[in-house]
RNA sequence: GGCCCGUUCGUCUAGGGGUUAGGACGCCAGGUUUUCAUCCUGGUAGCACGGGUUCGAAUCCCGUACGGGCUACCA
């Protein structure tokens, strides 16, 4: 296809969910694959939900994983403003052409009064049927409406959607999808304050911008029949762009993260939720009833179903660890089960409004991408990863799955660490080095990549770096005793004194020189490599754990090495005799 | 409740009339002659259910169940 023309359009609410990600990087690879554009564009027409910020974030987060947009706000293109909020006239403008055609007609009906037709019947619905007891442009006579209008009477301007239409569109994943236009409401097209709604803007924008495809979240599928009506009214059917609903991606499932371990702070971190949220059904025990419910891990959806009989807090408490457990992951479930759901961290207003991202957790812009990637779409081979320019040459919009996918931050750790054991010393390096001056070392580069070499391996995230390898920028904060009772024999200590003259003599600190001696001085006294190099690591690092011994001697340095031999081994003899 | 969408190992998925139902994460076991990790080998575990259609169904059709989305002057 030619001059395929993408657009992501997130509106600047907060931080940048993890699902909106994949939707940015499904947009940029389809539109790269097809030497197309990738655009930005900031849906920003509600005023009230607005966040300072939010843009800013968005645009980072893009850039940090390297899926940066042709077109959008700060960076130009020739279809600008990218913001909707500096778009109003155009809006208006089309609004007001729907109207004359008849195809959207003004309403005066207030909020207020929505809501008091809904509360009497909660399956309320402005429809066809509902327009003419309402007070608008179709039930009103023309005098009164211009009367309306010249006095200034707030008001908003609705789409008349026909009556007893069927509405049919193909989507790229799902493929054909029908609904009948009977079941459809009229939409409100512009607001009172004079901005649009969603649909309105983004049809008009994705018009006139030339987008070719829409490639959005699963949560739009329904209202996109409402948006081919649009597009209809507004005489563009012919240049509608293509459609791909998204599934989403969910939470992780409760059974899979719920053990002994796990049950208890669960419950009552539930039941504070509840009673913040819930404040009038304080009495209600709800962490009794989180711990019964999941201890019972098999059965939790059959007993979060709601019974005649339960009382107003049961049956509020079982909604609410419904949606709390199940469906669509959100930015809460990052808090509650430890993990990120966001590229980078925000800082909210409050603390609740916070929450580290991927980025400060310590993964690597290659292994979300690549996580993500596979979240819902797969090349249908049998290879896991991929750099960003492979996914551009194979990705396949008819191969994205229909079914939501469950968020597996394990296979997210899985990907990390084999993009860090991949990735290049120096760049980990410097990626570690924050780390480790946030704990107070000043180290050179040359031993921060040789540290970084000898670890990555062992790391799982960045901070792992130092959690599981401080000790090579201090000394030993213990050692592990169970292992030194087990091994360490005093009545060796002087042979071990004498191995420490041998490493003092060597001119050449080299792991080759180091081992070499070791050798040396076990085949004297005939001891094996099981009796000796536990006890060199134990006092370099006080552990059994950690890369190969004589690589980290050599990276310590002949005098601190041979300091923490001395040092160790007289411990070891304390530890033993006490 | 109504409308729309979906359902293959615990999770991500391949397979779309005849397969020993394949791979990856996780978990378990063994190996890689110091540990841990990496790596390698093996194991564990799955077609939601019920009816059709067919010589034959995980695969096609219909129902049921379950899950998800939407149902705002939010996006």
């Amino acid at each position: 296809m030619e001059n395929m023309r993408l657009r992501f359009a997130p509106s600047p609410t907060g931080a940048l969910h993890i699902g909106g990600v994949r939707t940015a990087l499904y947009n940029y690879l389809l539109a790269r694959k097809n030497g197309g554009t990738f655009i930005l564009r900031i849906e920003d027409t509600d005023q009230t939900r607005y966040v300072e910020g939010a843009e800013q974030y968005i645009v980072e987060a893009l850039e940090w994983l390297g899926i940066t947009p042709d077109e959008g706000p700060g960076i130009g293109g020739d279809f600008g403003p990218y913001r909707q909020s500096e778009r109003k006239d155009i809006y208006l403008k089309y609004t007001q052409q729907l109207i004359e055609s008849g195809h959207a007609y003004y309403a005066f009906d207030t909020s207020e009064e929505l809501d008091v037709a809904r509360e009497k019947d909660p399956t309320f619905k402005y429809d066809a049927m509902a327009r003419l007891r309402m007070r608008n442009s179709i039930s009103m006579s023309a005098e009164e409406v211009e009367a309306a209008l010249d006095e200034g009477i707030p008001h908003v301007v609705r789409l008349k959607v026909p009556d007893n239409e069927t509405i049919l569109f193909e989507d790229i994943v799902r493929g054909e999808v029908a609904f009948d236009s009977s079941e459809l409401d009229d939409k409100v097209l512009l607001k009172a304050d004079g901005m649009p709604t969603y649909h309105m803007a983004n049809v008009v924008d994705d018009r006139l911008m030339e987008i070719t495809h829409v490639v959005r979240g699963e949560e739009w599928l329904s209202s996109t029949a409402h948006h081919v009506l649009l597009y209809r009214s507004l005489g563009w059917e012919q240049e509608m762009p293509a459609f791909a609903h998204l599934p989403l991606i969910l939470k992780p499932a409760p059974e899979s993260y719920l053990d002994k371990s796990t049950i208890p702070a669960m419950a009552s971190r539930m039941a504070e939720e509840f009673a913040r949220k819930y404040p009038e059904h304080a009495g209600y025990k709800a962490e009794v009833f989180a711990l019964q419910t999941f201890q019972d891990k098999k059965n939790i959806p059959a007993n979060l179903k709601e019974k005649e009989k339960d009382q107003a807090g049961k049956a509020a408490f079982k909604a609410f660890l419904k949606s709390a457990l199940y469906g669509k992951l959100s930015k809460r479930d990052g808090d509650r089960l430890g993990f990120p759901v966001f590229p980078l961290s925000w800082k909210g207003a409050t603390a609740e409004d916070s929450f580290t991202g991927f980025r400060e957790y310590g993964f690597l812009p290659e292994a979300v991408l690549n996580f993500l990637a596979l979240l819902g779409w797969n090349p249908g081979d049998e290879q896991e990863m991929f750099k960003l320019e492979e996914l551009v040459d194979i990705f396949s919009p008819e191969r994205i799955n229909k079914s939501g996918s469950r968020f597996n931050i394990d296979k997210a750790k899985w990907f990390n660490q084999q993009y860090m054991i991949k990735a290049d010393d120096a760049r980990l390096a410097r990626l570690v080095r924050p780390i480790l001056e946030a704990n107070g070392q000043q180290p050179s580069d040359a031993f921060v990549e040789g540290f970084v070499s000898l670890m990555k391996e062992r790391a799982v995230t960045l901070p792992d770096f130092w959690e599981n390898g401080y000790y090579f920028f201090e000394r030993p904060r213990s050692y592990e005793e169970k292992m030194i009772q087990k091994r360490w024999q005093p009545e060796r200590s002087e042979q071990f004194a004498e191995l420490v003259k041998d490493m003092e003599q060597l001119t050449n600190f080299s792991a080759d020189e180091i081992k070499a001696a070791a050798e040396r001085f076990m085949e004297k006294h005939e001891l094996k490599f099981g009796e000796v190099l536990p006890m060199l690591r134990l006092a370099q690092a006080g552990t059994m754990k950690g890369p190969a011994i004589f690589e980290m001697m050599e990276l310590l340095g002949q005098e601190e090495a041979i300091a923490r031999l001395k040092l160790g081994f007289e411990a070891f003899d304390n530890i033993v005799q006490s």
